[in-house]
DNA sequence: CGCAATGATTAATG
DNA sequence: CATTAATCATTGCG
């Protein structure tokens, strides 16, 4: 409904309603005269390009040409040019800028931080975040543990590249196909080049869009790997008899004050070839059962007091240098050693 | 299967 | 922020 009235009343007799490019000079004058004959010359031409899509691809070439040759094109070009001069400042302002959607940012800062976006795998970064929890000195053990979580990762990004390109060449070939279109078309009818601007956001938008549902499903996949992985870890291994074994011994040598530092938990990290956040785990369920129980564990604290006794005693009677440099106990609580039951102070208990 | 052991997670605490 | 205490979820053994 907005067609401009001023030129509604003149063309009554040709077969063109609406259409705005009409030149005002068909009036119905009476007689059939020379301007009769323009006047029909000219309903012809629009009549032609009106239904010129209508037609057979050959068919409308050939009519495009002769329409092109048509003595009467330039001025009816030109007319035109000029309406749309007029009309197309109702169009322009209508969309502005977008602002860049805090739904895509939000998505591509995820895909980033998870390593999906980012730069190729190399060092594992994207690794580093899911084993956050495991940073710590030790590296290089649980790799074993995330490699099937890199593994699904690194399949997910791949497809999530693959498709990416494949949307981008798309886009492009689509954009310059147009383009193209858009070119060959204006020599036949008025278009700015803010108009093929115009169009080429259009396409852009779309594209984007389209964009933005694979970032969207993508996440959607992290979250999902993220989840399971999770899941996984709870999937807890019990750790090999050695490990147990060092950990008990700094237990029960330092049954007085069990807290290692933080680098006495870095090297029994190292030494059991677990992570320190376990390291940290194993000593918290160790205090927190030992004190519960103590009966329990009596048994095994005599063992393990007696083992370090042994060695003790090995190293000072052989004057030997082997000792380990691992465990350097600054309080000797096993100096009041084979006593079996061992009076803590663990707590206020007791 | 039941059950204890055990590593991991979580809320509370100072 | 490190620990505690409770709890979850597996594991491993009889």
């Amino acid at each position: 409904m907005d067609e401009q009235p001023r030129l509604m009343h003149s063309h009554a007799g040709v077969g063109m309603a609406g259409h705005p490019g009409l030149p005002q000079h068909m009036q119905e004058g009476g007689g059939a005269t020379d301007a009769d004959g323009r006047k029909q010359d000219i309903g012809d031409i629009l009549q032609q390009i009106m239904t010129i899509t209508d037609q057979s691809l050959d068919e409308a070439q050939a009519r495009k040409h002769a329409l092109n040759c048509h003595r009467m094109k330039p001025a009816l070009f030109n007319v035109l040019c000029e309406i749309k001069e007029k009309t197309v400042l109702s169009i322009r302002g209508a969309q502005e800028e977008e602002p860049p959607d805090p739904q895509l940012m939000r998505l591509d800062n995820m895909l980033l931080a998870e390593g999906v976006s980012g730069p190729e795998k190399g060092g594992g970064s994207a690794a580093a975040a899911a084993a956050a929890a495991a940073s710590g000195g030790a590296g290089a053990d649980n790799s074993a543990e995330h490699s099937d979580y890199r593994a699904k990762l690194s399949q997910i990004r791949q497809i999530y590249h693959t498709e990416l390109e494949k949307y981008e060449q798309a886009c492009n070939e689509f954009t310059t196909h147009v383009m193209n279109l858009l070119r060959e078309q204006s020599r036949t009818r008025p278009i700015s080049p803010k108009e093929i601007e115009r169009m080429v956001s259009i396409i852009h938008r779309k594209f984007s869009s389209i964009q933005m549902q694979l970032k969207q499903s993508t996440c959607e996949a992290v979250m999902i790997l993220r989840s399971r992985f999770l899941d996984a870890r709870r999937k807890r291994r019990n750790f090999n008899k050695q490990a147990t074994e060092i950990l008990n011994e700094y237990f029960y040598s330092h049954l007085s004050n069990p807290y290692p530092s933080e680098e006495a938990k870095e090297e029994l990290a190292k030494k059991c070839a677990i992570t320190v956040a376990q390291v940290s785990n194993w000593f918290g369920n160790k205090r927190i059962r030992y004190k519960k129980n103590i009966g329990k564990f009596q048994e095994e604290a005599n063992m393990y007091a007696a083992r370090t006794a042994v060695n003790a005693a090995n190293a000072s009677s052989h004057g030997s240098q082997a000792n380990s440099p691992s465990t350097p106990n600054s309080a000797g609580e096993t100096g009041s050693p084979c006593g079996k039951t061992t009076g803590f102070n663990m707590f206020s208990g007791v």
